[in-house]
RNA sequence: GCCCCCUUCGUCUAGUGGUUAGGACGCAAGAUUUUCAUUCUUGAAACAGGAGUUCGAUUCUCCUAGGGGGUGCCA
């Protein structure tokens, strides 16, 4: 059996950490067990989806590397689902409701002051045809829920093993809206029939829903595919993450120099058992992906933990990795320079800071005048290479008495005009005899 | 309110009816860098609370507390 998952995000909204995750869990698995990956936009609500969302979120997929087999679009199959309802009416598991939106609020708030569950209390299925042609005459039209059996509904599930729902503890979905839109519940199980996924991997928000989509496959001929509900993502206080997204998108991610690969090892691994770790590609994350690995408790998200996470891969990256993003923004440095220097960089937008040490100008900062001009006379004679830092540092040593943090941060200072960076003995051949000597001397250049 | 799920170092987690309760990230110390960072090594750090079962419970049961989710003409 060829493994299908898919991604259904509704383009209602950007992409962030925690509907990343069911994106990233489909496409490892997929990917893990040679499989396929679709991507369903299922943007059946009209009035809240936009484009520029379905164009946002390919956007994040793609710069993740995540890449999708094949594609669709859930507004452009409105026809498929219209004979699937035509068929659900015919053998009786539709059935329109007419009660208002305010009348059903009321209608739970009731059950609740009783200490009752607010389940749907099927009134509409003891209308005759005369009161439905009443209420059709008041200009109401209706809305079709879906009539559940009154049986369990059971499935192994992937990651919490195995499930069981009362179908009696559920309202009968609704699947067509009044105006005739349809809610994602009923073409969500068409499609996953008529694409032929075989795993449904979403968050555990959607675990109630599973019970009632079971039985819609069911009503509909199809064997339901194998589920895995994974845990959700919550703030790094514990809270629920609704409140944050907006700070946690994807794209923010991008713009404050999160590196794909940090993003996707990092939400890859938590709320699971792999370790906390940067990879190199989404095959070494894919390799070691399986649902045992997934945790049943919520797992908190921390935005500085990923910034972690950023350095470290940054830190292990090769020169190859890198070397177009460098010329990208006019650094010729070549594999000396970034060697040098990743070892000192948070976000790769950091490499600037240090090609601008090496090449000037900077501003010197010179804290004794005499000190500096005197180690400036002894610089090393010849061409600079990796060992002229100690030749030089040694002489100034021996000619000044100067030594340890007295010796090498005032000459930092003076060379970088920074108290930190990377070791000098690599940076000095970089800065060239012609700026290091004009910054001893208090020059900026 | 009702239903479901969860709770092990600060964080992500492994694990077993008897373990020195393991790893990763972070943290601390040491080494390297004759400085800082990087890198390496070492270390500190946890079974939510209370009952019960048992010779023995972190592990099994129940209760409590805390957290998450669901309870939508959202997905």
């Amino acid at each position: 059996m060829t493994v299908i998952t898919r991604f259904a995000p509704s383009p209602t909204g950007n992409l962030h950490i925690g509907n990343l995750r069911p994106a990233i869990i489909n496409w490892l698995f997929a990917r893990n067990q040679g499989g396929q990956f679709m991507l369903r936009i299922d943007d059946t609500d009209l009035e809240r989806s936009k484009e520029s969302y379905v164009e946002g979120i390919k956007e994040d997929l793609t710069w993740l590397g995540l890449n999708w087999d094949f594609e669709a679009r859930q507004f452009a199959r409105f026809d498929k689902y219209d004979a699937v309802v035509e068929e659900l009416k015919a053998q009786g598991r539709l059935y329109p409701c007419y009660e208002s939106t305010s009348e059903l609020d009321r209608k739970r708030k009731r059950q609740m002051a009783r200490g009752l569950p607010p389940v749907y209390d099927r009134a509409a299925l003891e209308l005759t045809d005369q009161q439905k042609a009443e209420l059709e005459a008041e200009g109401r039209k209706p809305h079709w829920r879906f009539k559940l059996d009154a049986r369990t509904v059971s499935w192994t599930d992937l990651v919490r093993g195995e499930q069981s729902i009362e179908a009696t503890s559920l309202s009968d979905p609704i699947l067509v809206r009044e105006d005739g839109t349809y809610l994602y519940t009923l073409p969500s199980v068409i499609d996953d029939i008529e694409f032929k996924i075989t795993h449904i991997i979403r968050g555990e928000d959607h675990v109630a829903n599973t019970g009632a989509q079971i039985q819609i496959f069911v009503a509909l001929g199809a064997k339901a595919p194998i589920f895995a509900h994974h845990n959700l993502i919550v703030g790094k206080d514990g809270e629920g993450l609704s409140k944050r997204l907006g700070s946690l998108s994807i794209s923010s991610f991008r713009d404050n120099g999160m590196e794909a690969m940090a993003v996707m090892s990092h939400a890859a691994t938590i709320g699971s058992s792999n370790d906390i770790r940067p990879h190199l590609s989404t095959q070494s994350i894919s390799d070691e992906f399986t649902f045992q690995k997934l945790s049943r408790a919520p797992a908190r998200f921390d935005e500085a933990e990923l910034a972690l996470l950023n350095a470290k891969l940054l830190h292990e990256t090769p020169f190859e990795a890198v070397f177009e993003r460098l010329e990208a923004i006019g650094i010729f440095g070549g594999e000396t320079f970034w060697d040098a220097v990743k070892g000192n960089i948070e976000t790769f937008e950091d490499v600037k800071t240090w090609w601008q040490v090496v090449n000037g100008p900077i501003e010197p900062v010179i804290e004794d005048a005499g000190f500096c001009e005197e180690a400036e006379s002894l610089l090393p004679d010849g061409d600079w290479d990796t060992s002229s830092w100690g030749a030089w540092t040694s002489a100034v040593k021996e000619n000044t008495g100067a030594k340890g943090k007295a010796l090498f941060h005032p000459l930092r200072l003076a060379l970088t005009g920074q108290p930190h960076g990377p070791e000098l003995k690599n940076l000095l051949p970089l800065i060239g005899r012609e700026k290091a000597s004009a910054r001893l001397k208090g020059n900026a250049i």
